[in-house]
DNA sequence: AAGCCTTTGTGAATACGCGCACAAAGTCGC
DNA sequence: GCGACTTTGTGCGCGTATTCACAAAGGCTT
């Protein structure tokens, strides 16, 4: 994605593999357990154990960061929670807001995760007339025609986009025209963004379609499935739609 | 994953590369979206583009399956909707139980992507007597207790784990147990899980915290961002804590 | 019927990510 | 104080993914 600024420094520093800062939050989180528990210092092996990955890679990642481990020791719990928080950014805090307030961005809105990590749920938006006003988790819920209002006045920096499909792309827009440079969405829809605002998309359709391939594949067999006659002409080939339509 | 089996027959038929199977729903998507603007033959160029992709990838991810389009032409829609759904295994029923009735588990369950593609919720299971016989999208309820009746006795083939973190690496044995070789897990946990099963996790707290390190990044200005002093001893070890903490 | 024009399918080059294996570095016991 | 042991940090090779660029293939026009 941003080949060209690697070689500006030379490693840590600048230039984070998009793959290890996907797995900086797993090793977080495994951390803030080992600290619960009490554990004052980390291998590589432990570490790596407790994130489901290997522990060189493990290793790798955070010498991205620098050198935070004690060669024949391992690395120091809270010191590395600290390093990791402040290398994501979860040092300052985020203000996050909601557009959508149905089933999912209800559940959204009452997640814990985001207020123990440093983001701050402070808007939930929806076109409906009748959950305006309403109380959820302990937020009133206010009308999308506030929108710009209450993303400048309030700051925010990551919009949720909990919408239906058809208005996500127009609720997106106006998310990025009112300065919002950061988006999670999980509407089921390919958003379309100018340059330098990131798209997140979680999809829960998606997932499931990975899933059934690979249950596909095992069910036909341990030592290997072959789809279903791929080079031929399949009888009838107008009534195969209904066979995937709703 | 699996590079021994990719040589045993050569290209389409088997061994299709990961990173395409992730990309197979979102074509999906978007000629579903096709078809009913009554579109029935697509270039390469367009779908890419409505599919946020590089045209050549979607070539080659489509060549995988076989030869479907026609030189000159395009696609046809229909056509393709059709090879993609069968080879993503969607062209049969899955079935799903959601285990854990809480926010979550209650949007996924009012979730219309399921049975449009093919996935029919059979079974949603809470450990709260409270909840036990409450209905939810026309669902009842159903205590955790029954959990190996219901999985085996319904044939679910994927289970769909939205319990409390704590909950989850023992519903997931459970449900592995009575024979699930799928799981999507919306928990907040790394789950270990025998060869042979797949795991999917969706996380929001990490897609947060990816989303927060890259704005940390643009905050630092357009041309480069140095992540605050990674070489220095911070003064005060001992109350960065705090910080990160809930 | 022939040639032009469009678009696919893929070879080749490049970039990226992963994991092994080991040297360097530091600790701990004696 | 020294040697043995542990664990980090990383060089290297391998496999996968991405993108370019173009020849092959087919339709369409004249």
């Amino acid at each position: 994605m941003t080949p060209r600024q690697n070689r500006t420094r030379d490693r840590a520093e600048r230039g984070i593999p998009e793959a290890t800062v996907a797995r900086l939050p797993v090793y977080l989180r495994a951390l803030h357990t080992l600290q619960e528990r009490g554990v004052a210092t980390v291998s590589s092996e432990e570490l790596a154990a407790a994130a489901g990955v290997n522990s060189a890679k493990l290793r790798k990642d955070l010498s991205h960061l620098g050198s935070y481990g004690t060669r024949g020791v391992g690395y120091e719990v809270e010191y590395l929670v600290y390093q990791i928080s402040r290398e994501l950014g979860l040092t300052q805090d985020w203000v996050v807001a909601i557009i959508g307030v149905g089933n999912l961005g209800r559940a959204l809105a009452g997640y814990g995760g985001f207020a123990s990590r440093g983001f701050r749920v402070a808007g939930l938006l929806d076109a409906d007339e009748a959950l305006v006003g309403q109380e959820i988790s302990g937020m009133a819920v206010e009308h999308i025609d506030r929108l710009e209002e209450i993303i400048s006045g309030r700051r925010v920096s990551i919009a949720v986009i909990a919408t239906p499909a058809g208005a996500a792309q127009k609720v997106c827009d106006r998310v990025v025209a009112a300065g919002v440079t950061s988006v999670l969405n999980f509407a089921p829809v390919v958003l379309s963004v100018p340059d330098g605002v990131d798209v997140r998309k979680v999809d829960l359709s998606i997932e499931l379609q990975i899933l059934a391939f690979h249950e596909q594949r095992k069910a036909g067999g341990p030592d290997g499935y072959a789809p279903p006659a791929s080079g031929e002409d399949p009888p009838g080939a107008a009534q195969y739609v209904e066979a995937v339509e709703a």
